[in-house]
This record gives structure tokens, sequence and C-alpha cells, in this order.
DNA sequence: GTGGTCTAGACCACC
DNA sequence: GTGGTCTAGACCACA
């Protein structure tokens, strides 16, 4: 896992991002208990308050719960993750689509221009495994 | 139009995206003569210095250009425009790409999910002129 | 000549520095009659106002005098043109050299750079002329 | 350090150009941490704000970054420093061309001068030194 | 304590 | 009247 950070967001919220996709993508399972609030803090090289706070963030979003002596670990109700998940997706693609007719496109220039740009990913992807 | 904030960003930050769409959308038609620097914070609901900054970016940005004396004014290169205009829009579906791969998603699936919600969209609007 | 301004500077020193190029250059003789302030405006695509300002600081300068009726002309004292063109070609040599001396540079260094700099223009300009 | 202003240019840009001088001298070494804006702003005698200002402008050119809660920082990249360097010290070099050539001055000329302003500068050194 | 934003109000040169 | 700079002082989130 690469743990950049950037400068125009607080930390503790970038964490979350992150987190969020680790969980919702799979790569943290259902059930799959988190590393140690300091353990994890180091290896995401941020301060332990700091990795508290976007795990008290989490709980409060539902995809993680905390077991009082014995960490944190990601919700097993699938479902909820699925849920999540969507949601997810949903807001992503509402903010592309009002984004994209704010510049005056019509929704069908909006799909066909995310068409382009796939075709435009695939190609660069297919140059640099040529490399 | 409409001046509404929200908490997330500093509000030059939303003030230069708001006026960048009303120029590449051509609410702001090339060579328009923005309205004083007073007039228009006093307009948006700012304080001058802060709508001042607002377009100082966008004069860095090539959007508008400023004459000592006589005011701001929208660029009248419109190749330019239009340029800006395709890279905003390009870099909001790279966004959304992005985002939705994060979570799991494969580019097909980001495709068909737009167009999933772009109907979802467009039903809404229906039921809304039924009304 | 080409009249063209820049926003960092006021246009009325604009104009001082360029017409005081064009007389110690040579390209406005000795004892040479200027235009009207009126036509030299228009000609320079500027308001009279500010041209007459131009004018009255390069009197003050002595590179011109106007005679009440007749207009404004080019001083004759070609000795004083002379001692002009020295001072203000010391100024840039000096200016040159305390900026680059400010970078950290030796005096020795700030020759050869200017040498490789004119080389480099040399080359240029006959790519130029390739063309 | 010294901070003295003129008034032909904003202070802003001054501080821009007299820590841009200290960073590429290497009187600030990279990875430096600066005072803090408030701090320096003091010591520059200057408003926090106008500081400020200064360093944002740096921060786009690549000269320092900012670390949200620590301060900021001289770029530790000194491959970029040198680039800036040469690019300062090239820029100043064609602005002397450009003023002595507009003088009516040749290139060979304009070298010829440079030289003798800097004998010249050298024997009032000696001359201090001998005070 | 750090950077950063915002407001308020004054001031300036220019045209 | 225009843009632009500067100061003063308050406020905020982050670590």
């Amino acid at each position: 896992m690469r743990w950049d950070y950037h400068n125009d967001a607080p930390i503790y919220t970038q964490l979350v991002d992150q987190i969020t996709r680790m969980i919702v993508s799979g790569s943290l399972p259902p059930g799959e208990r988190l590393p140690s609030v300091r353990n994890f803090a180091m290896e995401a090289g941020v301060n332990p308050n700091t990795m508290q706070r976007a795990l008290t963030e989490l709980e409060r979003n539902g995809l993680i719960y905390s077991q009082r002596t014995s960490g944190h670990f990601v919700t097993d109700q699938s479902d909820y993750l699925e849920a999540a998940k969507t949601r997810l997706a949903a807001e992503a693609a509402n903010q592309y689509l009002r984004d994209v007719t704010a510049l005056g496109y019509s929704r069908e220039e909006a799909e066909k221009l995310l068409q382009s740009v796939i075709r435009n990913v695939e190609e660069c992807k297919n140059g640099d495994s040529n490399l």
C-alpha cells in the first residue's frame, strides 16, 4: 500500500478515503482485524492521534467497528459494504455529471467524453507495458 | 447567477471555479468586461480582497486579463478557452475514473454506472416536469 | 516602431523608456522635431495626457526641449546625448553585475555567462535567418 | 540579512526576489526550515500577510514547500535549485543585452562595456581597502 | 504553535 | 472611477 499525502486536505481525511477504498475494494476483507492504532499509524507514517481520528470517522461511517480491548475490525455485514460501495460510486458519477454539465456539455457528450478518456487510458497502459 | 459556498474549500477557490465555469460555458463571452472588483465582490457577497485574489488566479490561468485602469476582461483567444474547457472536462473524467476504480470497479463498469446514473437523472427530470 | 506595453509598469514610464532609446540610439536624431503630442499619442496608441506626461519627464531629463508654440525637439547637444547613452549603459551593466553576484556568481563568471548568452543569441539569429 | 525596500515594486515581490537569492546562493540551504510566517514577517519588518503572500509565490515557483503544521522548508531537490539559479542568471544577462542593444550598442560593445565596468568596480574595492 | 483564509479599511498610481 | 497593495486583527483546522 502506498501512503502519500497532498497538502490541500487534512491528513486524517485522506486516511479515511484511502482506508475506505481498501475496505470496499476488498483489499481489507470483511471481519479483518486492523493493525493496532499505533502500528497502523507507523505504517502510514502519521501521528497516532491522526490515525485515531481517521478510525473514529470510519467507525461513524459504519465501515469498521471497535471492540474495547481487542482492536478495530472491518464490518462483516457484507451487504452494508456493498451498499457503501455503490453509494460512493454513484456519488462519484453524479459529481462527474455536475462538473461536466457546468462546463456546458450535454449528458450525451459526458458519456462520449468518458469513453474517449477510457480509450486514452488504455492506450497509455499498453504503451507502458511495452517499456 | 447563484453564489453559494460550502465549507470544505476556501471561498476564493470556489470563486475561481464558478467564474471559470461561467467563462468556458460561454455565459461570460470572450472579450466581455467583468464588473469592477468591488461590484463583483458585492454581487458575490464576499470581501473585495477575496474577489481580487480569485481574479488574480484567473488571470494567472489565462482566462481573463486585466487592464490597469479599465477593468478585467475575459480573454478573447477563443481557442484558449476551448482548450481550457476540454482540459477541465478531461480532468473531471479522469477524477471519476480514479475514484471509481479505487472502489474496485472496472472501466467497463464505470461506463455502465455512468449510463445508469444518467438514466436516473433523466427520469427525475421527467418526474419534475410532470408535477 | 513597435509600441507594446506590459502591465507591470505605468504606461508613461514605458513611453519614456522607449523614446529615450529612440533618441540615444539615433533613430530620433538630434534637433529632430517630434510629432505633435496629439499625433504622437495616436501613433503610440495612448491617451494624449499620458504622452504629455512622458514628454514632460523627458524634458526634465534634458533629452528633449519644448519651444512654446512650435513643439518638442530632440536636444541638439550631442555630447549630452552621448553622456546619457553611456550613463544608461553603465547603469545596465551595474544592474547586471548586482543581479548576478546576488545569485552567488563571481565577476569572472558574470563575464563568461554574458559571453555564452551572446553566443546563444547569435545561434538563434542564424537559425531564424534560415527559416 | 538586510531587508530594504524601494518604492518602484510591491514589497511582496521584493521579498520573493530577496528570499530567492538567499536560497539559490545557498545562504538558505536545501531542506532548511524557514522561520514561521509571523517571525519571518517581523524580522523583515512587514505584515504577516505580506510575507505569507511572498512565501505562497515561492512555493508556486517550487523553491520552497510548506508542511501544513510544521512550517516552510527550502526544497531539497538541489538540481532544481541549480536550474533556477542558472535560469535567473540567464534572464539577467538577456535583460542586460536587451537594454544595451536598445541603446544602440553592438553585442561586442556590450561585452567590452561590462569588462570596463568590472574593472571599475574592482578599482573601487581596492580603493576602499586602502582606506 | 503552525499555515492559511477572510474581513475591514486605508492608501496609491493611473487614466 | 479603475486595479492593486498593505496593514491590522480575527478566526480556523491541524498536529
